[in-house]
DNA sequence: AATTCCAGAGAACAGTTGTTAACTGGATGA
DNA sequence: TCATCCAGTTAACAACTGTTCTCTGGAATT
């Protein structure tokens, strides 16, 4: 069962989310490792030290980010990916474009800091993609198409589905940045990502036609 | 015909060399937007004013490693792609493999600021790699497997396997910074990369079959 | 009701930052 | 040879950084 917090811990939790949400903000347009401190209270409206009560670096603040814009993204990628034929796809890019759309800031994080200069949040970043990979590959495993495949060949498919929806979010992000987002070039993004994904599609159909 | 420069110029070229090379080198634990300009004139060796004579901003040298990075890679890359048959891939798998070899800290500044918190350099790479996706879908036109595509298809392919290299040289990369360096985890790259490129390759040629 | 706890405040620290202005001295071109 | 140019220097500026130590007032515990 749920513990109701205190009246304490309430605030304190609050407190966080609050640092949690003004560095999101200020990450639009600069990397972490360029994030001060007394920049994220300072957005927070509260002293510099109090920083150190939630957090002991600004990569430890970054980690948390990591989680807060990942973690729950993992039951929605198992269900659209146990979609059975060519709704899959459809449902797939569906699921990037809303993502994007309804949390463009954590898309950007994760894009900026996958190869950004804090280690620490790399490697965040490389578990949580390494965990999508893996979670696509055991969905695979289950449809009927991966008769004969074993699994070192499912897993390099399934990190290729992964990384293609990295670049597909990316994509969409670029398509929200633009000086005049229009619903056209969504739909530009939306109609090559699916194309690349159903080619994908169609070399996993073919991949055991020849020894 | 090439004009021998006087010693100024040379001077000034040679100064301006170090001033890249030091940035380089910060910039392997930490992202452009962090980068001082005070911290790459000490690691240079010269007062931080002498900067301005060079580079408007930090910025303004980010832009200059881009082309510094990719601009040579452009013949390397048309050569490959204009391979016919099995070896195409082969050959662009080692030609990425060599590259992140020879140059480990260009392909980390480009992975790292591709997405990055500095939007002229952002801008620069986003350039680079549409040239390489245009000159890709060129040579790919020229394959005899191109008949029948158009060329908005061909150019969708050419950024999967684009964006499919730049994966793959990330990889590499950090099989360089892994703490044991072995020979073993390069393989292990090399082999899924082209894998995944066969795979591509395999949904290409079957691209046409139903319409 | 008395005591402990602890999130946040306040002040101070030595170092750092980007940018300005005025300079020097050797290469350059008349 | 002499005047011009200009890459790099020196000095100074206000503003900012992360971190420390001490303090406070309300919540939590007894």
């Amino acid at each position: 069962m749920s513990h109701t917090l205190g009246i304490r811990q309430a605030q304190k939790q609050k407190t966080r989310q609050a640092f949690l949400d003004a560095a999101l903000g200020l990450l639009e347009e600069q990397s972490l490792s360029s994030l001060g401190l007394r920049e994220v209270t300072r957005a927070v409206g509260v002293a510099p030290t109090a920083f150190y009560r939630h957090f002991r670096s600004t990569a430890d603040l970054g980690v948390a980010l990591v989680d807060e814009a990942l973690g729950s993204l993992h039951p929605m990628v198992r269900t659209t990916v146990s979609i059975p034929g060519e709704e899959r796809i459809t449902q797939a890019v569906r699921l990037i474009a809303d993502y994007v759309s309804a949390h463009p800031a954590h898309v950007r994080f994760i894009a900026r800091e996958r190869h950004g200069g804090v280690q620490p949040v790399r490697e965040a970043i490389r578990a949580q993609l390494a965990r999508f990979a893996d979670e696509v590959r055991s969905e695979l495993a289950k449809d009927p198409g991966a008769e004969g495949w074993n699994d070192d060949d499912l897993l390099m498919l399934a990190h290729l589905y992964v990384d293609q929806m990295l670049i597909t979010a990316s994509l969409f992000l670029e398509t929200l940045e633009s000086p005049e987002p229009s619903e056209a070039e969504r739909e530009r993004v939306t109609q090559v990502a699916t194309r690349q994904l159903r080619l994908i599609s169609l070399g996993r159909l073919h991949w055991l036609d020849t020894p």
